[in-house]
RNA sequence: GGGCCUGUGGCGGAAUUGGCAGACGCAGCGGACUUAAAAUCCGCAGUCUCGAAAGAGACGUGAGGGUUCGAGUCCCUCCGGGCCCA
């Protein structure tokens, strides 16, 4: 687009400045830094147990979501977060903390599975590729990464310990009466000892046979083998994550999607709702991210219902509802149930006299294929048949009838519903539709200016109110609020014996099976009857089979890719390594085909990075006593739901079992905003690529093709639009010093930000000012000043404690512009000796060492001081450099500023006044006027009140 | 539809607790240096009105209203943008 001048041209030709700091300048020093700190280690940090570790400081653990290493590289978002982690680990470490800042890979995934269909090469091979291209970008930041550290998901050193957690859910249970999870073990002691347990009286699970036990221990585990209903798209040979369809087909390929009911492994994380919730206050977190989760775990207090089945024997004889609302329940005038409800295949087996079988079976087959949330969007026109099948409303004693809808879910509450039509508003357009009846029984309160009707749906109608028309023999809830009627009503059902008090959640259990190739496998394997049985702790990791053929079958019934690998997957208890106690070793067994999915390794890869190479323990107890827990998380607002809660969940899940020893992982977190860059608009709305506009004088663009002029607008950066940067790019025209710097000066860390390529000079600019105003371009050795100048003694004070305040607060971009204001307070022109002298050049490089390393160095060793300024302290503030001995105060006549008065700083309000009242312009402004009265703020302002 | 966030010069943004709106950077303008240009340094710079100038005044944080001595900041209504849940 516009002619910008690169540095280089900048640098060139300047014979008589060859220390000047140039590009190549700055990329010299940066590389020989960097081999430098590596070369000495200069970022390792020690654990505790180690030599030398140094126990008497405090420590400081700070972590970046680790990312996934794509083919493509670093874009300009990374280096975001990662730079903010960088200053605020280095600043720690300034103020005398044990900081860790680790740096690793989350490398399972479907792009390198999807690369290596088409190529044939395996996914390990081009993960390890774009993981050393990843590790290279980011060495070049200087950011100072413990990189002895490093770990990558795939690593079967590092998926040895994702399975050994997984099979401690697998060895576990929930345990309601305690609220923890036990091991499975003592569930089934507990019940051999003759306890009731988990439901189960001591009889019940006497007479189960030792299958019927086997079957009930394995419907308690944390993590468990049920039938779920998936996406199954038969062309792609796997299943899909909702997201993933689209209008029925698949968003690749477009291939038709199924739904189709699958036995696969499930994480019982509803065990944990209430926990999840609740722990939600023990942290520092962004308030958004915290509503999101609370409203994902959708946490609803209500009842559950009853309803018994009047006309149909079989062996469903009741209907089960969950409502939040009980109190209408004298209004509930029919019953909806999902198609998929096994009431509906009841009904098409035995027709009741008004069912109608055709149109039923019809009904329940495009359902099928319908999304949940194609069904919810369509919401809107109501679709819905009479199943026949009649039922009994508990508090009226009517018969009511029971219709199947696809606005009713099988995932949530029973799969079926009381319908309340007078007040729920979906309930009142179906049964508008179906001419069902609408029965009112919450009035307006007394004093309220509308009221109920049929003729149309008003948002009011599901207000709560008063009680009406909600009367029987034992229970009245006519005239009663709401919120007490919900109150008389539960304790009615209790009591009659039709329903309970019950709290719902939204949360659904995580379907946790993959039919993908590039994933953990479970360390699980199933005999011949298809009881499964874990691999020994002692037999980890469960690798994956080398593979040839990657190409996905495409099949009716689901098939893993890693069926494929038959010799792998039949194999005998022994080669597998089942504990011989467990399964006789030469007994034949399957393997489990399905993988985990790609959130599992991210779970728990900040409990690894603290101890990466102990063989013995995913995480030695004491090394995770001492860093944890994470004390800043920065990472992208993308995550905020489903990672950040899965990685909770497992977190829970080990401090239950006494694996670690906080309940919560992450204490402070934040979301760094995104970089967006900048696009061309046309009158019609349409983009235009970056390449395509050229700006003119008066600051308008125009689209090169047509001459039109077209809007500056802000845009997702994208290949189509041309306006993706590359951070190798950048790095060499400015240097990485002035890359980190351009990024935290874009503004608020948390804000999302437009990338504009003309900026970032402004901030080599202020590198190339501060390196001039200690270091003699002639000569490159420091200028000095022989004495100290009072005023520059005072500024420094004072932006050192402001770059410290804004550090610990995140607000970098306000700490930079500080930063700049010093140095180019301090500039002086030509050659000679500077402004500053050698102590006050030797804090100022360690006020900037946070936010620009290999430049801090560079004056750091010209200084004359070894090794690293990474290991200086942050330099004292004196208060007393902070305050003025006089102040400039702001003199207000009615709000406006009419003077200036300049004030001895330890003056009191009355001085102040009088100082204020005798200043000769606001006498002339006050003549022939009465002062009412006058506010002083000290330090602040004088508000004259005149008339 | 509901919830949360957000709106400040030509642009990115600052104003931390209700106290001088526009720090700092970009772009722009003027000057110095230079044969010249670049780079660099010094200075100007919200808008409008009056004034030759120095300066003075009015308006000004999406719009309108309110609370307050004082509002970008707090409250109400509305408009635009973003995210989440439906």
């Amino acid at each position: 687009m516009s002619k910008t001048t690169t540095s280089k041209e900048h640098a060139a030709g300047s014979s008589t400045t060859p220390h000047r700091y140039t590009a190549e300048l700055a990329n010299q020093l940066e590389v020989r830094w960097q081999e430098h700190w590596e070369a000495e280690q200069t970022f390792r940090v020690p654990n505790p147990g180690d030599p030398d570790f140094d126990a008497s400081r405090p420590k400081y653990y700070v972590l970046d979501m680790f990312p996934y290493p794509s083919g493509a590289g670093l874009h300009v978002g990374h280096p975001e977060g990662y730079t903010a982690t960088d200053i605020i680990g280095r600043y720690k470490r300034l103020r005398g903390f044990n900081v860790l800042h680790p740096m690793g890979w989350d490398a399972f995934g479907l792009p390198a599975e999807q690369y290596a269909i088409q190529t044939g090469i395996h996914p390990a091979e081009t993960t390890r590729k774009s993981i050393d291209n990843f590790r290279r970008q980011l060495k070049r930041f200087g950011f100072a990464y413990d990189w002895s550290r490093e770990v990558a998901t795939i690593d079967p050193d590092y998926y040895l310990w994702t399975q050994w957690i997984w099979l401690k859910a697998y060895s576990a249970w929930y345990d309601p009466a305690m609220d923890r999870a036990r091991p499975i073990q003592e569930l089934v002691d507990a019940l051999d000892r003759g306890e009731a347990a988990s439901g189960l009286t001591p009889e019940q699970w006497r007479d189960m046979s030792p299958e019927e036990q086997r079957e009930f221990i394995d419907q308690q585990r944390l993590a468990y083998l049920a039938e779920q209903t998936v996406n199954w798209c038969p062309k792609l040979g796997t299943a899909l994550a909702n997201e993933e369809v689209i209008d029925g087909r698949s968003e690749r390929g477009g291939y038709p999607v199924y739904r189709k009911p699958l036995r696969q492994w499930m994480f019982r994380i509803t065990a944990y709702a209430e926990r999840l919730l609740k722990d939600l206050e023990l942290v520092d977190w962004p308030e958004s991210t915290r509503t999101m989760q609370k409203e994902w775990i959708g946490r609803s207090e209500g009842a559950e219902i009853e309803f018994e089945i009047s006309n149909l024997k079989s062996e469903i004889s009741k209907l089960r509802v969950f409502t939040t609302r009980p109190d209408t329940i004298f209004g509930a005038t029919y019953m909806v149930v999902a198609p998929e409800h096994p009431l509906v295949d009841t009904a098409i087996a035995n027709p009741r006299p008004g069912t109608v079988v055709d149109a039923l079976r019809t009904y329940v087959e495009s359902a099928r294929n319908k999304s949940d949330v194609d069904r919810q969007a369509d919401a809107k026109d109501k679709t819905g048949v009479f199943t026949g099948v009649e039922a009994i409303n508990p508090a009226t004693g009517e018969t009511i009838p029971v219709w199947t809808s696809d606005y009713v879910l099988m995932g949530y509450g029973h799969g079926a519903i009381m319908a309340v039509p007078g007040h729920d508003e979906r309930d009142f357009a179906f049964a508008q539709k179906f001419d069902l009846q609408i029965t009112q029984v919450v009035a307006p309160e007394p004093n309220a200016d509308w009221s109920w009707s049929t003729d149309a749906w008003d948002d009011r109608y599901a207000a709560g109110g008063r009680g009406v028309n909600s009367a029987n023999d034992e229970v009245s809830l006519n005239d009663l609020p709401t919120t007490e009627a919900k109150k008389t009503i539960i304790d009615w059902l209790e009591s009659s014996g039709h329903g309970a008090r019950k709290i719902n959640y939204r949360l659904r259990d995580w379907l946790f099976s993959r039919q993908r190739y590039w994933g953990e496998p479970f360390p699980i394997v199933f005999d011949e009857k298809g009881n499964h049985y874990p691999i020994a702790e002692e037999k980890l990791p469960v690798e994956l089979p080398p593979m040839a053929d990657y190409q996905p079958i495409e099949s009716d019934e689901p098939m893993p890719l890693l069926a494929k690998a038959t010799d792998w997957v039949h194999t005998t208890a022994g080669e597998a390594g089942v504990d011989p106690s467990v399964l006789p070793p030469e007994t034949t067994v399957r393997r489990e085909t399905n993988t985990m999915p790609g959130w599992a390794g991210s779970c728990w890869y900040f409990l690894r990075y603290c101890d990466p190479k102990n063989s013995d323990r995913f995480i030695a107890r004491e090394v995770e006593q001492y860093w944890m827990n994470v004390d800043l998380y920065i990472g992208g607002a993308e995550h905020a739901v489903l990672h950040l809660l899965y990685a909770r969940f497992w977190h829970k899940i080990l401090y239950d079992l006494g694996e670690v020893s906080t309940p919560e992982p992450f204490s402070k977190l934040f979301h760094q905003g995104l970089i967006t860059s900048f696009a061309y608009q046309r009158a019609d709305k349409s983009l235009v690529p970056i390449d395509e506009v050229d700006e003119r004088e008066d600051g308008t663009f125009i689209e090169r093709a047509s001459g039109e002029t077209v809007t500056q607008v802000v845009a997702k950066m994208s290949k189509s639009l041309k306006n993706v940067v590359n951070p190798d790019d950048v790095i060499e025209e400015f240097g990485a010093d002035t890359f980190r710097l351009y990024e935290m000066y874009l503004g608020p860390l948390d804000a999302s930000k437009p990338w504009n390529p003309r900026d970032i000079a402004g901030l080599f600019r202020f590198l190339q000012r501060t390196w001039r105003a200690v270091i003699d371009e002639r000569t490159g050795t420091l200028r000095v000043a022989e004495s100290r100048d009072e005023t520059f003694e005072k500024m420094l004070h004072r932006t050192i404690q402001k770059v410290g305040d804004d550090i610990e607060r995140l607000s970098l971009n306000t700490a930079i512009a500080a930063m700049i204001e010093f140095t180019n307070a301090s500039i002086s022109d030509g050659d000679g000796p500077g402004k500053l002298t050698r102590d006050q050049i030797e804090r100022y490089a360690i006020t900037l060492a946070p936010f620009v390393p290999h430049l801090a160095e560079e004056i750091w060793a010209k200084l004359g001081n070894e090794p690293s300024v990474a290991d200086a302290a942050w330099p004292k503030v004196d208060p007393a450099m902070l305050k003025d001995d006089e102040i400039e105060m702001p003199v207000q006549i009615l709000g406006k500023v009419r003077g200036r008065i300049m004030v001895p700083s330890d003056a009191d309000q009355k001085t102040t006044e009088e100082l204020a009242l005798s200043d000769e312009k606001i006498k002339a402004q006050l003549e022939g006027k009465t002062v009412r009265k006058v506010i002083v703020v000290p330090g602040k302002i004088i508000n004259i009140i005149a008339s």
